[in-house]
DNA sequence: AGATATATGTTATAGTATAACGCAAAACAG
DNA sequence: CTGTTTTGCGTTATACTATAACATATATCT
């Protein structure tokens, strides 16, 4: 399971902008991923797991063909298919999320735990952070049952500014 | 032509997808385009005036491609930019809005009020409806509140099935 | 009228995403 | 364990979306 104490910048959001060693939460996410899958009768193969490490590491939203030359340059495909596959995959199955905003994608932080996130995206520094969005969808459901509108999917993403550049107006670059 | 019949509504929320009378619709909310914009000090120039006409005939979500193709058809530009500017100008005055997860543009139907929508997205038919946006924003605003996030515009987007589709399972069209 | 700012149109290019095919490896049935 | 089926990977090729940069024209303001 994930460890909160272990991992202040995934476990809570209240932390989500602030540092952290951050190999490690990266470490808890990838177990809770193998076990996952497994259960879920899917494979976590090469390409996917690797693809997974990658966000992960950079802990930041990534754009699929920033991942394609990751991926390029460790000896798999070269086309961009080789990202996008993989990269559905894993949010197929609950393990990135897209940020359509950014045309990018990134590592969720709370695998496992059934959740249609919120993204704050910082405009500065570019951080994304996944705020709880259960009480947004919920809101987001009741607005849609008026009109007799069936949710099955939401896209909730915010722009503003993170802690960190709202107090210096200049990029902080919070993680690396 | 415009069949009311099998136009979803524009001017309630609550009639969002209620047969409505939409040239109506269309000839008021390019009035009150009219009046905001020469408050603002904004010119709507022939593209600009025709492009929000476009968008409010259409009344779904059109890529800035489709719009273009309109566009060029009657003597406008023929070049992406040509789209894309108008466009622009009439999201940054509140006369449009950007739907993400479809790449395209929609025309605001509640121009004026002060709003940050949620759009509901059928998948079957792709007609999109404005949602009340405000209890949501509000929701979101908390939640970044708390960790120290500003929130400065917002993407609410939710993919689903709209009243018509989910009893037919099959696309309708309530639009030509 | 002249200076300044704003808009339009163009060319060119960058960035994002998917369709379709062939091959290889894994999973499965007998 | 062998043939069959399914799944995944890698490729080529192409489609779709978006913006930079520049030239020309039209308003706007002294």
């Amino acid at each position: 399971m994930h460890d909160p104490s272990t991992c202040p910048g995934c476990a809570q959001p209240d932390l989500a902008f602030a540092p952290h060693d951050h190999s490690r939460c990266s470490d808890v996410v990838m177990a809770l991923a193998e076990v996952q899958l497994a259960q879920a009768g899917q494979r976590l193969t090469p390409v996917r797991r690797r693809t997974l490490q990658i966000l992960l590491e950079a802990h930041r939203a990534m754009g699929a063909y920033d991942v394609l030359e990751r991926l390029a340059a460790e000896g798999f495909g070269h086309q961009p298919p080789v990202a996008y596959r993989a990269l559905e995959f894993l949010e197929e199955n609950g393990l990135a999320h897209r940020i359509r905003r950014l045309n990018a994608f990134t590592a969720c932080m709370h695998p496992g735990e059934i959740h249609a996130p919120a993204f704050l995206i910082c405009r500065l520094c570019n951080v994304v952070a996944e705020a709880p969005g259960a009480a947004i969808g919920l809101s987001l459901g009741q607005a849609a049952k008026k009109v007799g509108f069936t949710v099955e999917r939401a896209t909730l993403e915010a722009l503003g500014l993170c802690p960190a550049c709202s107090i210096s107006q200049s990029p902080v670059r919070g993680l690396a």
